[in-house]
Parts: structure tokens; C-alpha cells; sequence
RNA sequence: GCGAAAGUGGCGGAAUCGGUAGACGCGCGGGCCUUAGGAGCCCGUGGGGCAACCCGUGGGGGUUCGAAUCCCCCCUUUCGCACCA
């Protein structure tokens, strides 16, 4: 039925609608089950000639089932695929479900239910809605981070870092909170204290821990993010995150003879370093300690670790510090300065120690003010000088030159930070150093739900690795997986279990019983997702060295630090034992935005999460896709409203009818649009480039005004079928399986997937009228449709015969005439 | 405080190698069709003015024939980090 004339005769029900209307629900079941039967999401892995990785990030597959935020980073993700499988890529788009951590851990203990029985029901919810959305997802190579057959292997990855030397047991402090009995991550600590009970105050504790010595790669991962094909917000994130800085270790020695090494980036000011600041953990404060001074060292030490991690680090700043009674001598000064501890001095940043220097530093001054510690001025902007007296820190000053530093006054201060490092290392005093805020990723977890880290204890061989044969080192079945008073992980009950014999010398061994951090499971699950189906091996060469680096992935950039820093991390030090040929892990990233409701982020304790079903049902899974695409910008998210999404599906019921009209056409009818309705053969080259540009740089929201735009032109023209057919191939990535329904109108037996992406003549992808502007002195007096590639001449002697335009010229001559091709004219006169 | 991004109609947003501001969609107004219409179709829709025109991209300066776009200062919002020495 033709556009304009679609009023039914038949009455009563659904009047107006004829009677092939679009009916999302039916379309949608007919092709998930087609696309099932086809296989038409099946890649040929082994036999694929252009792969194409195309990778989103996997789900944790929580209670509450699906959300809006992650159908928005899957649909987006799937354009990307379905875009590059229509170019002609075979492409790979796994998916999997990471279902190990404290989350599911918690859950399960608050509802009653053991996470083992939990888990499979949330996944088997959480796939059916993803195949309801239509992503081009080869379930075939789904993986389950709870899985003894994946995690078997996230175990093996642990026993190849240690035996690199990567794996590192120590002791560090914790959050502990005295009412759950267990340790907390940092993001479970609120305003100090726990997020579970909160009148319940946070502290620390020391405990041995295993960590994976990621700061031994600072460097690389630094230097390889100025080249990486990523999001730049991600970079930054990224690099900020590494926090590079540049300084010295200086070295004040104690009368006894005691070296003290303080991390500084200034270097030129130790001059002014008045006293030492200790943090209250350093090593050497018992030591350094009078007895004097010891009480109040003591009480201070105490107080400082009764504080949890996250206060201690965001709460009151209030400076506060005790004297340790000791000295040591200022390297260039040779004057003894004071030595004190206080908790604003941290024991894993630099050395655990500082120089003050008050003069130049705001915590410095702040804490010399109160507790009147000599304040010195060593740099001394222009028309300041030595004396010129200092009423705050001054850190940077433009154009500063050192003063009161015998040997060094004058030089500007960037230059006398070298000279110094240099003079003092001369003197074995100090060195250059580069420091990172990178830490040591802690892996170790006092809990259950997670892979038991592959170590045994022997009181003759000591730490002995899990032999890789023994592996996976199966997760018991605890029925009671409370963590208990004994601040021991839950595993260590499992008598049978923890007991076991050396794998050495066969005598009596322990277990180790912290389960690894989740974060171990998805920095490698990329390299699984190929080899899914093998049970010998991690990763299969072959096929990781097709496939693998990821050719693209899109992600939130809430994993920007975590997930990307660990996964790039674990693919270094893969490639460095040998085991695999790349050192990162993706060549392209992109993050998306963030779907936020009502401003703010949607979460559960928030109670502003969007369930995506009500959607799904009501419009259909097409229709809800493209509205979240056309909301905005897809890097940058936007805030869901259901108001417009009407607009969406007006646009598809367009289509359909173009698609009805479009049918009856002959086929291959491109050469008659040459000669006659040119208009829109050109548009329709226009609408390929745009939507093909935009498409490849997630411009989805431009990507879907196109087709729109040219939708609205072809229902006031004639809709051949050579005019309609790619539009349906455009609309593929976007609305698959409106876009197969249409694809079979118009009388194909295949996959609109199989058929190729439409390519565009560039030259016919402009118009062969355009309009000029005719500006006076800037302004706009008049506009001319002109043809394209006119002259200056012609063009100005057109705007200067416009009445519109003469009005504004006058009589007089022009001073001046600039001329852009095809745009506009502007008279000065 | 440091770092990054961003401020455009009633709303979501287009347009940033300087060159028609407001594409596309929602909403709104008018009309057609209709027993009816929260359906569909057509027209209109930044503000002011009868009009010629004038004013308009967070605020203020500047460069330019011409600035949402470039430069300087300020304000606001979002995100990340935060006593990092």
C-alpha cells in the first residue's frame, strides 16, 4: 500500500491500521528463533580470514536482572559488530558472567541462599534478556567466571605470575570491621564506617596478603597509553591513575648514625626543610623514639591505627603529629632538624617520609604554624627577597629564584632542583628518583565466594604452588560461608579440605584459604572467550594469535583504572614469560557514557533503576535500542525519559511502509534515478556516507537523524526498491531484526546480516544545488540557490544583482569580497 | 585542591580545519480526516516587532569581513583522584 493512502476499509478493529502493520512482538520472536535454528550468530573461528574481536564487557549477572545502563553498553557495543560483520568481517562477539565477589556473597547470606544455587538462576535470567534484545551473541563460547573449568584457569594464570616472581606474599593493612568480623574494601568503608552497620567505626589491621607487584610495570603501562587507540577520557584516567612524578630521595642522617630517606619533587627547597615528618607506621619511629617522647609516641601510633583506610585518608585534616625527641641533619643545611611523626604523612606513598618545608608547602605550614616549627623562605618571586616574609605557603612561584640557600641563591628554581639532586648525590646523599602513586594489587580476599588462590603451606618446604596438574583447586561446598570471628577466611573450616599433603614431600600441609580478588577473573577473560570450548588449555595459540589483541572493546569507564589496568597488566606479564605475542590486550577502546534518570546514577539504594522489560515489551526490543542510541551522544550518555520514544517507532512504521511500497518495485531500478528523481538517489549516497562515518564513530544519535531525514524524503518521493534496499542494510546494526523482517519483504531468502554495507559514490553524496549565503558586512541580507561549483565571479555578480542584497550595498563599490565555494558571499562594504 | 569533559529553544540534542545557529526527535499550536481520537496526514513552532528589521549558543572582554566554534578572565555542572610530599 502506497504512503498517504493507508486508510483501511475494513472497521471496528484497528481501524487505521492496515492489516501487514509492523508488530514488533511477532517480528522479533520469528528471528530470535530463525537467527537460533541459522546459526546465523555462529563464527567460524578457526576458519575466519578477517577476524574482528568485537568485545563488551561481561555482566555481573546481579538478582535485580538486567538494567537499562547495560542493555545501553551492549546495543552499542553489538552496532559495532553487526556494522563490521556487514563490511565483511567475521566477527566474534562472546559474552560471559562474572559471578564470583562480595556482592554475590552478601546477597546470598542476606536472602538465605547459597550463591551456588543463586548464581545459575540469576545467569539463566540474565541471558534470556540479553537474547531478547538481539545481540549477535555466539553463546556457544559463553563463559562463567564461577566455573570450575574457567576458573581452573584464572588459578593457572596466579601460578604462572608466581613463578615470574609477580606474586608476592606481605603483610598490609586492611579495613576490619569488629561487628562483621571481616575485612571490608575500601568502597565498603563510608565516612568510616561500615556500610553495613553504620555506628559501627572501621579499622585497620595488618594481614599477610598476596599482591601481584603491577608497580614493576608502571613504566610500560604509562609509556603504551600515549599511543593506544583509546578513549581519551580513559587515557587520562588511566595516567592519572599510574600518577608518574619525578623527584629525589634525599638522605638526613640521625647522630647515631640512622639514614633517613624522604621522597621529594623539590629538591631546591631542602634548604628550607625545617623538620622530618615520619608516617607513624614507618619502620624507624620506635628506634628514633627517646624514652622521654615515648608515651606520647606510643598513644599517638595508637590512635592513628584505630582509624579505618578511608578517614584516615578523606576525614579531618586537621594537622596533628608528635615529637620523637630525635634529630637528624638537613643534607645541605648540616643544621639538625627536629623529627616528628603525623598521620598526613603516608607509609606507601614515596618512603614513608618526608622533609617539610613550610615555607613551600601548604601541609607543611599548616603544621609548622601549629606546632611552631621554625618557617624558612627559600625561593623569592620578582621583587621579593630573602627577607620578604612568607603569610602562607608559597609552593609554585612564576619566576622564583632560590634565596637563603648558600651556593645556590639566584638560580631559578626548576634549575637549582637538578643542581641540587646532582650535588648531593655527588656527596652519596640523594638520588634521582621517579615515584609512582600506582600500589601493589592486593588479590588476596578473607572470603569464599571466590577461586581459591593455588597454594599449599608446608612447615618443611614452605610456600609450595599448586602443581598445575592438581588444578582447579575446587571451591568446597560450604554450607555455613560466614566469615567468623576468628578474622580466618571462611575456607580454613573446611577441615578435609584445608588439610592436605605437600605436594613436595608429602608430609602435613595447609592450604591457603583466601579465595583471589574478582577483578583476577576479568583481567583475562578475552583471551578465553576463543577457546571456551577447551578444556586443555587456558588459551589456545592458534586461535589467540588470530583473534587476539580484542580489535575493539566498549566499556563504561567506571572499569577505566580496575578492569583495563589489571587486564593490560596480566597481558604484559604473559607476554614477558613467553605465553603469549602481544603486550596489550586491546588494540581499540571506547567508553560509553552513562545512562543516569533524573540526574543522578541509577542505583538500587537510590531506587532509580530502569528495568528494561516493561520497554522491551511494550515496543519491542528494536524500538527501545534505537531510542537508547538516539538519546545523545553515545560517549556521553544522557538522562532516560520515555517521553520521544514514540518517535522512534513512528520512524520504523515508516520504514515498514516504504519497505510494503518499495516491494512492488522492479529491482536494480539505480541508473533511472540518474536521469530523472536524481534528488534522491543523491541523498540516498548522502544518507550512506553519513550513516556509515557516524556508525564507525558511535555518532549513533547522528547515524539514526540521517536515516531519518531521508526516510521523511523518500515518503514525499517514489520509494523504489533501489532506494529502500540499503536503507534496510543501514538500519541492520540498529533495529536486526525489523531490518530482517523488511529485508524478507522485499523478497531475500538470507540474512540481511549476510548482505554487504551499501558504499556511496562521494561525488553523488553532495547535492547539485546549493545554497549561498549572501552576507553585508558580515551579516546574512539574502540566500541564492546557485549550482554547485559556481564561480566567485558569477556568484557575486548573482548577489550583487539580489534587491534583498542591493538595499544594503548601496551605490558605493565593494572594499572587499570574500568568497567561500559553495557557501557563501560576503560583502564589505 | 588537582586532572578531564561539558554549558545551545519548553525538552533530548545537531552544527566546532571560523562561514546559513537550532538538523533529527519529543512537546506544543493550527488544520484535515473522523461518531470519536492519546491513531494517521498537512502546516507552523528560538525571543521581540504590524513591518523593514533587531536580539539571541553560561557571563564579561578580545581577534576577525564573519565566532556556538579561536584567545584571556569569571561562573556553573558532571566525572575521576584527593594530606601523593
Amino acid at each position: 500500500m502506497a504512503p498517504g493512502r493507508r486508510k483501511s476499509l475494513c472497521f471496528n478493529t484497528m481501524p487505521d491500521r492496515p492489516n501487514d502493520a509492523y508488530d514488533p512482538q511477532a517480528v522479533e520472536r520469528k528471528w530470535e528463533r530463525r537467527w537460533e535454528e541459522r546459526g546465523t550468530h555462529h563464527t567460524d573461528l578457526p576458519g575466519a580470514t578477517r577476524p574482528y574481536f568485537n568485545l563488551m564487557m561481561f555482566p555481573y549477572p546481579s538478582a535485580e536482572g538486567l538494567h537499562v545502563g547495560n542493555v545501553f553498553a551492549f546495543v552499542g557495543a553489538d552496532i559495532q559488530g553487526r556494522y563490521h560483520r556487514l563490511k565483511g568481517r567475521q566477527v566474534f562477539e562472546p559474552l560471559g558472567f562474572d559471578a564470583f565477589g562480595i556482592h554475590s556473597e552478601n546477597f546470598a547470606i542476606k536472602v538465605g541462599t547459597h550463591p551456588a544455587e543463586l548464581i545459575p538462576r540469576n545467569i539463566a535470567r540474565f541471558r534470556e534478556q540479553l537474547k531478547r534484545i538481539g545481540l549477535m551473541v555466539d553463546w556457544r563460547y559463553e563463559v562463567q567466571t564461577t566455573d570450575p573449568r574457567y576458573y581452573k584457569w584464572t588459578q593457572w594464570i596466579f601460578l604462572q605470575l608466581l613463578r615470574a616472581g609477580l606474586a608476592v606474599k606481605r603483610r598490609a593493612a586492611v579495613n576490619w570491621c569488629p561487628a562483621c568480623k571481616t575485612v571490608l574494601a575500601n568502597e565498603q568503608v563510608i565516612g568510616g564506617y561500615c556500610e553495613r552497620h553504620p555506628d559501627v567505626k572501621v579499622e585497620q589491621r595488618m594481614l599477610d596478603q598476596w599482591f601481584f607487584t603491577i608497580t614493576k610495570y608502571a613504566q610500560r603501562l604509562l609509556d603504551h597509553l600515549e599511543t593506544a587507540d583509546w578513549s581519551h577520557s580513559t587515557r587520562t584516567i588511566q595516567a592519572n591513575w599510574i600518577g608518574r612524578s619525578e623527584g629525589a630521595e634525599l638522605v638526613f642522617e640521625t647522630p647515631a648514625g640512622k639514614r633517613i630517606t624522604v621522597f621529594t619533587t623539590r629538591a631546591d627547597t631542602v634548604f628550607g626543610a625545617t623538620y622530618l615528618v615520619l608516617a607513624p607506621e614507618h619502620p624507624l619511629v620506635s628506634e628514633l623514639t627517646t624514652n622521654e617522647r615515648r608515651p606520647d609516641v606510643t598513644d599517638y601510633r595508637r590512635r592513628v591505627a584505630a582509624m579505618d583506610l578511608v578517614s584516615r585518608k578523606v576525614g579531618d585534616k586537621t594537622k596533628t603529629g608528635v615529637f620523637t625527641g630525635s634529630y637528624a641533619r638537613n643534607p645541605a643545611t648540616g643544621k639538625a632538624v627536629p623529627i616528628w611523626i603525623a598521620d598526613y604523612v603516608l607509609m606507601e606513598y614515596g618512603t614513608g617520609a618526608i622533609m617539610a618545608v613550610p615555607g613551600h608547602d601548604e601541609r607543611d605550614f599548616e603544621f609548622a604554624r601549629a606546632m611552631k616549627l621554625p618557617i624558612v623562605r627559600v625561593v623569592a618571586g620578582p621583587g621579593h627577597d630573602g627577607g620578604t616574609p612568607l603569610a602562607a605557603a608559597e609552593p609554585e612561584i612564576p619566576d622564583g629564584r632560590l634565596v637563603n640557600s648558600p651556593g645556590y641563591d639566584g638560580l631559578p628554581w626548576e634549575d637549582a632542583k637538578r643542581r641540587i639532586t646532582a650535588d648531593l648525590a655527588a656527596k652519596g646523599l640523594g638520588k634521582a628518583v621517579v615515584n609512582y602513586r600506582l600500589h601493589d594489587w592486593c588479590i588476596s580476599r578473607q572470603r569464599y565466594w571466590g577461586p581459591p588462590i593455588p597454594v599449599i603451606y608446608c612447615d618443611d618446604c614452605g610456600t609450595v604452588p599448586v602443581p598445575e596438574q592438581d588444578l582447579p583447586v575446587v571451591l568446597p561446598a560450604l554450607e555455613d560461608f560466614r566469615p567468623d570471628d576468628s578474622g580466618v577466611s571462611p575456607l580454613a573450616r573446611a577441615e578435609s579440605w584445608y588439610r592436605v599433603p605437600c605436594p613436595g614431600c608429602g608430609k602435613p600441609a595447609r592450604r591457603e584459604t583466601d579465595v583471589s580478588d574478582t577483578f583476577l577473573d576479568s583481567a583475562w577473560y578475552f583471551l578465553r572467550y576463543p577457546s571456551a570450548d577447551r578444556d586443555d588449555v587456558a588459551y589456545d595459540g592458534a586461535l589467540t594469535g588470530k583473534w587476539l589483541p580484542v580489535t575493539s572493546y566498549i566499556g563504561g569507564n567506571e572499569h577505566a583504572v580496575l578492569h583495563l589496568m589489571y587486564s593490560r597488566f596480566v597481558t604484559m606479564a604473559l607476554h614477558d614469560l613467553g605465553l603469549l605475542g602481544f603486550e596489550e590486550p586491546f588494540t581499540r577502546f571506547r567508553a560509553h557514557g552513562t545512562i543516569v534518570k533524573d540526574g543522578a546514577k541509577m542505583s538500587k539504594s537510590r531506587g532509580n533503576v530502569v528495568n528494561p522489560d516493561a520497554y522491551v515489551e511494550q515496543w519491542g526490543a528494536d524500538t527501545f535500542r534505537m531510542y537508547l542510541m538516539f538519546l545523545g551522544p553515545y560517549q556521553e550518555g544522557g538522562d532516560f525519559r520515555d517521553a520521544g520514544i514514540s518517535g522512534i517507532r513512528r520512524f520504523l512504521d515508516k520504514v515498514w511502509l516504504l519497505t510494503g511500497a518499495a516491494a512492488q518495485t522492479a529491482p536494480g531500478a539505480e541508473q533511472a534515478h540518474r536521469d530523472g528523481a536524481g534528488d534522491l538517489l543523491r541523498m540516498m549516497h548522502r544518507t550512506v556516507q553519513r550513516v556509515t562515518e557516524d556508525t564507525e564513530s558511535l555518532a549513533y544519535n547522528t547515524a539514526i537523524a540521517a536515516m531519518m531525514e531521508y526516510v521523511n524524503a523518500l515518503r514525499d518521493g517514489a520509494p523504489t526498491r533501489a532506494l529502500v534496499e540499503p536503507l534496510v542494510v543501514l538500519l541492520a546494526p540498529y533495529a536486526p531484526h525489523f531490518a530482517e523482517e523488511c529485508w524478507e519483504r522485499l523478497g531475500h531468502t538470507g540474512s540481511v546480516m549476510d548482505a554487504a554495507w551499501p558504499g556511496f559514490d562521494p561525488a553523488l553524496a553532495v547535492a547539485e544545488q546549493v545554497e549561498f549565503v549572501i552576507q553585508v558586512n558580515g551579516k546574512v541580507r539574502g540566500r541564492l540557490r546557485l549550482s554547485r561549483g559556481t564561480a566567485q565571479e558569477t556568484a557575486v555578480q548573482a548577489a550583487l544583482a539580489d534587491p534583498g542584497v542591493r538595499r544594503f550595498t548601496g551605490e558605493g563599490k565593494p572594499r572587499k569580497v570574500i568568497f567561500v565555494p559553495d557557501r557563501l558571499v560576503n560583502i564589505v562594504v
